[in-house]
DNA sequence: AGAAAATGTTACTGATCGGGATAATTTGCT
DNA sequence: AGCAAATTATCCCGATCAGTAACATTTTCT
C-alpha cells in the first residue's frame, strides 16, 4: 500500500525543524506560549527551537513536534 | 513522484530513535566507537543516546543519524 | 497607535559532555 | 561449553552549557 508523502518534509539539521514547527503551530493559531505551557516548557526554548537551536534537548523536541502536531519518521537509506 | 514508504518508522520517544540507530549502525557493521569518531563524538554519547537518552543535544543526534545512513522526515498531519 | 507576540539580556541552578579508566556484556574461536 | 577478545555500559572529574524566570526591547498584526 502507498501513501501519498508529498507532506513529508526531510529534516537534515535544526533550522529545518524549527521552520516546520513554527509553521505548523502557526497554521493552528497557537502562540509559543500556549505550546510551551502545554508541554510543561518555558516560551523561551519553543522560540529558541523555532530558530534553530541545535543543542536543544531532543526528548523536549519531541514534546513539541507532537504537541503541534507533526510526526516524524526515520528512513534507513541503502 | 511517489516514494515507497514501506521504511518509514514513525519516531515517538527517544527509545525508538535510539533503536533504530543501533539497528542501522549495526547492520553495517559498524562500532560505536567508529561511528563516534566518524561523528566527532564519544563513544560514551552514542551509547546513551542508543539508549534513548532524552536529554542528548538535537544536533548531535541528527549527526548519528546522517553517519549511519538514516534520512528523517516530518510529516504535519491535520 | 496600541495590543499581542516574539526575541534580547542577565543571573542562577543543575545537568550534559568529554576523557580516561573500569565493569559488564557480547562476540568469536577452538 | 569454555575462554579470550572485542564491544558496550558506567563511573569520576571538571568545564561548559542548557533551561528557566523576570524584565526590557523589538517585531508583528489589527
Amino acid at each position: 500500500m502507498l501513501t501519498d508523502p508529498s507532506n513529508l518534509t526531510p529534516i537534515h539539521d535544526t533550522a529545518e525543524l524549527g521552520k516546520i514547527l513554527r509553521t505548523k503551530r502557526k497554521a493552528q493559531n497557537l502562540t509559543q506560549g500556549e505550546v510551551a505551557e502545554h508541554c510543561g516548557l518555558s516560551l523561551r526554548f519553543v522560540s529558541e527551537v523555532e530558530r534553530g537551536k541545535p543543542t536543544a534537548e531532543i526528548g523536549k523536541v519531541l514534546y513539541l513536534l507532537t504537541a503541534v502536531g507533526v510526526d516524524l519518521f526515520a528512513d534507513p537509506r541503502d
